[in-house]
DNA sequence: GGCAATTGCTTGCGTCCGCAACCTTTCCTC
DNA sequence: GAGGAAAGGTTGCGGACGCAAGCAATTGCC
């Protein structure tokens, strides 16, 4: 393995990321409290609402969140007993549950969604430019693919 | 509140930033597995050696980890029955502990320390031009600004 | 059509970590 | 220099989540 050590604006680049990433979640985190909702809770809701019937199965949901079985299931046990989503069986197929929001879950949303928006904003994207905005989705998207490239 | 929606280009770049960063801490993680070492773990290894004397106060080390003092506590047990790091109390002040890298935690992160390199360039670095990581150097900086700046 | 393999979800267990409470030591104020 | 405030660290408790095992339902193969 040819160990090319990171140079300095590498180097600058990680430290500030990496730093930025851990302050910036738990900023975000903090921004929804007042909501009653964990980060994980409000991209629940947000992936519900994003589907046109507004349910999704357990495993898509959990790949679309990167979360294990075992841990969609508990996070949602949260949800239902507030009341922000129903268990709903599949008909056509009894292995699979379905999450779907339920009025209050979607009024939850809409409660939060413009807070949180805020939140990312401030947090965030204040004080980049318009082209800094256009190279951040380019490079991410990169990364993106960097990491579904290979395991390896 | 002035509820300023993402615009298309701010909705890409957060949503292939958030995207990325879940996936890619998961890949870096696993890529220390064989060295039976947690990104956690890591860390402190690396922030005992850059320092002078190898050794940190525990609430220095908790800050820079962005860690609460029970976290490190915690982590510093895994590390201390590891044998890579030792506890000492500081001469001068009996309230602080000190975290001490040991000779097999400098031996752990030089092994460990050109695979965690590369990973990262792999998963990350890879494809990026050297401009784009400029720019992500300043970008970050600027978040960085943006959440020390206040809690509101 | 029947049996194995697969899929989907849940549960038991263990790990990591934050919060609050606590103890000790030091600092500050008078 | 005495007493309260503050700082440094650890421990009890609880939440979140991953892994492995388990169970139910479906699919595939012959």
């Amino acid at each position: 393995m040819a160990t090319t050590w990171l140079s300095a604006s590498e180097m600058r680049a990680w430290r500030n990321f990496i730093e930025s990433v851990s302050t910036m979640t738990a900023a975000l985190e903090s921004d929804l409290v007042p909501f009653g909702l964990t980060m994980g809770d409000y991209e629940v809701l947000v992936r519900l609402s994003e589907s046109d019937t507004q349910r999704l199965r357990m495993c898509d949901l959990a790949n679309s969140l990167q979360l294990s079985p075992s841990g969609l299931t508990r996070r949602l046990d949260g949800l239902v007993s507030s009341g922000l989503v129903e268990r709903v069986a599949s008909p056509s197929d009894r292995r699979v549950m379905f999450a779907a929001l339920t009025p209050a879950g979607l009024a939850k949303l809409v409660e939060a969604a413009p807070d949180h928006v805020a939140s990312v904003r401030n947090r965030f994207f204040r004080g980049l430019t318009k082209d800094q905005v256009c190279a951040l989705g380019d490079i991410f998207e990169t990364v993106k693919g960097n990491l579904t490239a290979c395991p390896e």
